[in-house]
DNA sequence: AAGCCTATTGGACCGGTGGACAGGGTGGGC
DNA sequence: GCCCACCCTGTCCACCGGTCCAATAGGCTT
């Protein structure tokens, strides 16, 4: 008999959890035997705790549940090392789908997910980067461009203004031009979005 | 019952197939019903030609076979929507095994490939190399990793408090202190503090 | 000439941010 | 017991950051 560990916060799910798998165990630490799956439900998600729970128990499939399932979350789970992810009220039946792939070696994201795992995993892995080298730097003016890389060297707006001999506020027009072009929405994804760009020589060490 | 069609040049694994799926039928073309799996032997692989089946049968889990796996035709076919991509001279067992986890809604890659499919697929829409230490970040307590980790993700105040289930100001309060211990005066230069290391801060003067 | 893009700046608004006061709680070392 | 490090929370406030409303001016294409 598969043997399934559900690790929650709080026990509130666990009625249908077990109607699912009527001999599931809940719990809301690691610990005990060695299941067969590992279904992951505590709230917030926290990368260190599934981290050293995947790692304690190697070889066993790990489901992450999440009460309100944010392809962000998912992501970070499976680049963890989970093998599902899926809604933790999700129906007995559809959890017991998910059981059944990852206990037979599948991985189970759900079907958008899925789509989207798959086409970031061949886009990096058969090097065919839509927007290859520059995600966004030629999408920029010359001037927005310069000044999204005071930004991204830790800048303030007035720094900025000033090495760049304009207005704190023609900082800002080039600056929400940049966001605008590059779909992020404040300085700091920015500098995500731009984190290939090597640093300055005349200011590394 | 399920419906297995395997799709092959020749018939000769027809024999091993069957033994695996009693009642799978073998044909060098697509047509006739709509399988439960249908199952990809064609070689070599045509991109266009699996990439049209599995366009016919929306919704089919696709599987693909190779006489000799490789990597890189794996996650073409994966790239192309198949759901699963193993040897096709694997165990009846295993072929059972991959049926069963993709009509579950699964993917099915085999160890190996999984792993890097994951990795691939996590530092693509992360934009995150698997943990590279950052020297500053055992200056801090556990917490205070734990934000700045999350700011340097780009999550404001608001979103780090939600993910890590505390008020924005513990927030706050956690992230001072990190911008102390590290020396730099925001988020900004604390996300550039953790990625790269030497970088001054102080072209302000 | 008309239209568009770029660069520049202004003013105003408001939410996010960071610092400066405050505390309260736990657990471990001396 | 006391001290200390860590964790969590609160209020107040100045500042910064991002976006809205503009406007002016040069260069470029049509």
């Amino acid at each position: 008999m598969t043997k399934h560990l559900f690790i929650s916060s709080k026990g509130q799910l666990q009625a249908r959890w077990q109607s699912a798998f009527p001999d599931a165990v809940v719990r809301t630490e690691l610990g005990g035997g060695r299941p067969d799956v590992l279904w992951w439900a505590r709230v917030p998600l926290n990368s260190a705790e599934l981290s050293s729970a995947i790692a304690t128990l190697s070889g066993v499939p790990v489901v992450v549940l999440s009460p309100e399932p944010v392809q962000e979350d998912a992501m970070h789970a499976i680049a963890l090392g989970a093998r599902g992810y899926c809604h933790s009220h999700a129906t007995p039946a559809m959890l017991q789908q998910v059981a059944v792939a990852v206990t037979h070696g599948g991985l189970w994201l759900g079907p958008e997910l899925m789509s989207r795992v798959m086409g970031a995993a061949s886009e990096r892995l058969l090097g065919e980067h839509p927007a290859e080298a520059d995600p966004g730097l030629d999408l920029l003016t010359p001037r927005e461009r310069a000044v999204a890389l005071e930004v991204a060297r830790g800048a303030t707006n007035k720094e900025a203004a000033r090495r760049l001999d304009i207005t704190e506020r023609t900082v800002k027009a080039h600056l929400g031009a940049a966001f605008e072009k590059l779909g992020v929405r404040d300085r700091l994804q920015l500098v995500l979005a731009l984190k290939y760009v090597p640093v300055d020589i005349d200011h590394a060490a």
